[in-house]
DNA sequence: GGGTACATGTAACCGGTTACATGATTTA
DNA sequence: TAAATCATGTAACCGGTTACATGTACCC
C-alpha cells in the first residue's frame, strides 16, 4: 500500500495534474517507486473519493483537460500516520539471484554475457544517481528536509554499488576453474 | 515470469509434491523468491499443462493425496534457456526509502523507532544467512554447483549488510541537529 | 483541416495475497 | 471416534502491466 502515499508525497511537494505526476514519477520519486500513468489516474480517483485530495475547481468538461489536485488535511494526516507506522521489510525477490541458482542445476550457458550486461546497467544507474547527488546536494546545503532526501539517494547509490560489487564477484567465480581455491 | 522457473529449479534438485515444495520455499529458494502454497499449486497445474513437468503415476483420486512431480526434458530446456536469457533488472521499489522521502515533507514522528525495528530485523536475517553459510559452505567444499549457490547466498548476506549500514546512517542523520556538519 | 503533442481515461490480463473448503492419514 | 495434521484445491480481491480509446490545443 505505498502508491497512494507516494502520490500524496509528490502532491504535497507540488500540486499537479495526473500527467505531471507521471513525468515526475519518471524521475525523482519513481527511482524508488515507479508507476505508469494508468496507475496514477486510477489512484488519484481513489484518493479523491477517500477525501485525501481534491481537484482544483475548473469549469466545463474534464476529458482531455488538465486537472490539478491538491492534498487535503485528511491526506496529510494519512501520510503522517504512514511515516510512523509499522511495516515489515519485504523479503528479497530477485530474478537474477534465482537464475544463478538455476544455473547451478542446468549449467551456466549464456550467463556470463547477461551478468556483464547487468553490470553495465548498474554502472549507468550509479552514474546517474551520482550526477543527481552532485547537482542537488552540494555540501553547503543542510536543511533537515534535504538531509532526509539525501539519505534516500544514498540508499539508491549504495544499492547500485552493492550490485556492481556482487556482479564482479559472481563473474570472477564463473571464470574460475574448479578446485583452485 | 520467475515463479515457474523457481519451481522447475526446485523440482530438478529433487522431485516433490506441492506441499513439500511449499516447505522448501519457506527455506532455501524462498529466501530469494517466496511463494505461498496456493501460488505453487496453481503454477504446478500450468507447468503440467505446458508439458514441462508431469505427475508421477499414482492410482485413485487425487484430492487429499500426495502428488509428486518430476521435470520433463522440455522443462529442463525451458529453464536452460531462461538462465541465458536477457531480462533487465527491475527498478528499486522500496517502501522504507519512500517513507523517508515522505518524512522530509510531513515530519519524522515515529520514524526512528521504525528504523530501529528494521535494523533489528535485518540483523536477525543476516545472522540466519551467516549460519547457513557456515553449515553449507565450509572452505573445503568446492564444486562448481556449490560455488554458484554460495555466490547467491553471498548476495543475500551483502544485501542485509547494505541495509544495516544504511539504516545506521539514516538513524545518525535523524539524530543530528541541523547545520552541524 | 490535418498532424502532433498534451491529457485523461477504459478494459483485459496477470501474478501475488487472503480466506476458505475439502479430503486423507495418523494418533490419542 | 474425535482431533490434529497432512495435503490439495477454489474463489475473491488487489496492485501492476499492456493495449487501446477519446478528447483538447496548437501549429502548419
Amino acid at each position: 500500500m505505498s502508491l497512494p502515499h507516494a502520490i500524496l508525497t509528490a502532491l504535497l511537494e507540488k500540486p499537479s495534474s495526473g500527467l505531471e505526476l507521471t513525468h515526475r514519477f519518471d524521475r525523482s520519486i519513481g527511482y524508488f517507486w515507479s508507476a505508469t500513468h494508468q496507475q496514477i489516474y486510477r489512484e488519484l480517483g481513489k484518493l479523491e473519493e477517500a477525501g485525501f485530495i481534491r481537484a482544483l475547481p475548473s469549469p466545463g468538461p474534464t476529458r482531455g483537460r488538465k486537472k490539478e489536485y491538491e492534498v487535503l488535511a485528511a491526506g496529510r494526516a494519512e501520510l503522517t500516520a504512514w511515516v510512523g507506522s509499522s511495516e515489515d521489510p519485504k523479503p528479497i525477490r530477485d530474478a537474477l539471484l534465482l537464475r544463478l541458482r538455476a544455473a547451478a542445476v542446468v549449467g551456466t550457458e549464456g550467463l556470463e554475457a547477461e551478468l556483464r550486461r547487468h553490470l553495465a546497467l548498474h554502472e549507468g544507474q550509479l552514474a546517474e544517481y551520482e550526477e543527481i547527488e552532485k547537482r542537488h546536494f552540494p555540501p553547503e546545503r543542510d536543511t533537515a528536509e534535504d538531509r532526509l532526501r539525501h539519505v534516500v539517494l544514498r540508499g539508491g547509490i549504495d544499492l547500485e554499488r552493492f550490485w556492481i560489487e556482487w556482479l564482479a564477484h559472481a563473474l570472477a567465480e564463473l571464470g574460475r576453474p574448479p578446485n583452485s581455491r
